[in-house]
DNA sequence: TATTGTTATACTCTATAACTATA
DNA sequence: TATAGTTATAGAGTATAACAATA
């Protein structure tokens, strides 16, 4: 057996080609980037990224329910309750009775609320337009079902 | 102006369409399917995906320290301590003085971690082979390809 | 003076159990 | 009996400030 000690290997340039070659890793990171860009973006109307989608869903399902927009956004109901109040609280939106389940309470947007996600949304496709500068129209395209492919 | 009410509107089935047309809402979707799908996969083996992330940067780069793990990962310095800690408590990585900076310790893998990494890497290359049969081999090598453009 | 690793701590996000009102 | 909405609470993930040892 040898009896010399084997010098301690150091790190001079980090090696993520492994982690670079897997799609969790990849599908993460580009989404944390993308999320981070929305964020910064999305601040000046107070809203973060859940609110949004929140806000969203209700524009364009007026009506939608509690339980319809955890299932949409995979959201658990105890977390959306504090959501909600506070788009209400702030007079984002408001709750009116469901005209066929007594239990159910239908989410609504006020003019204000109209007039927020407006902005919001054009901010939105601003962001979509400078995500897409990086790639071409296709390569957009194709991203985008690509993605709904490992998802669906 | 009416005096007639307008009936109050339900929701029957939740539009989606315009969330899914975002890109930051399909990366995130696909990256929490790939990931959910890898919880399950590597809970055998005890590790969450962010312990398979470190034991595979230092399978890979024997002697990183934490400060290049963190820089690698994007994990912020007091929350790798408990990670780092915990990984040496079951034995499977082992902390070297470095060779060339006193301030820092070289981490490395026990003969236990690199058998457990060589198993586990084993399976993260059947996930993606799973992951590839939804997608075609060149549907693959397009969406990593782009998801590196979205966030490099 | 700057950096590595660390402690303490706070804040957000996510998850589970249990309750009420209604279907 | 099952479901919608809610409360309370616990756990995981992420963030900042501050310190000792070393560069």
């Amino acid at each position: 057996m040898s009896t010399k000690s084997e010098p301690i290997p150091f790190v001079d340039q980090v090696d993520t080609s492994y982690l670079e070659s897997l799609l969790g890793y990849n599908a993460r990171r580009a989404a944390l980037a993308v999320i981070e860009v929305f964020i910064e973006r999305m601040a000046p109307y107070d809203l973060r990224p859940v609110d949004f989608s929140v806000l969203s869903l209700i524009l364009h399902n007026p009506g939608i329910t509690s339980r319809q927009l955890c299932a949409s956004l995979g959201i658990l109901p105890p977390n959306l309750v504090g959501l909600v109040n506070s788009l209400e609280k702030r007079e984002l939106i408001a709750r009116k009775p469901h005209p066929r389940d007594g239990r159910a309470m239908g989410l609504h947007l006020s003019a204000a609320g109209q007039k927020l996600m407006q902005a919001a949304e054009r901010t939105a496709a601003e962001l979509e337009a400078q995500a897409a500068s990086r790639l071409t129209a296709i390569e957009q395209r194709t991203l985008l079902r690509l993605l709904k492919k490992v998802y669906e």
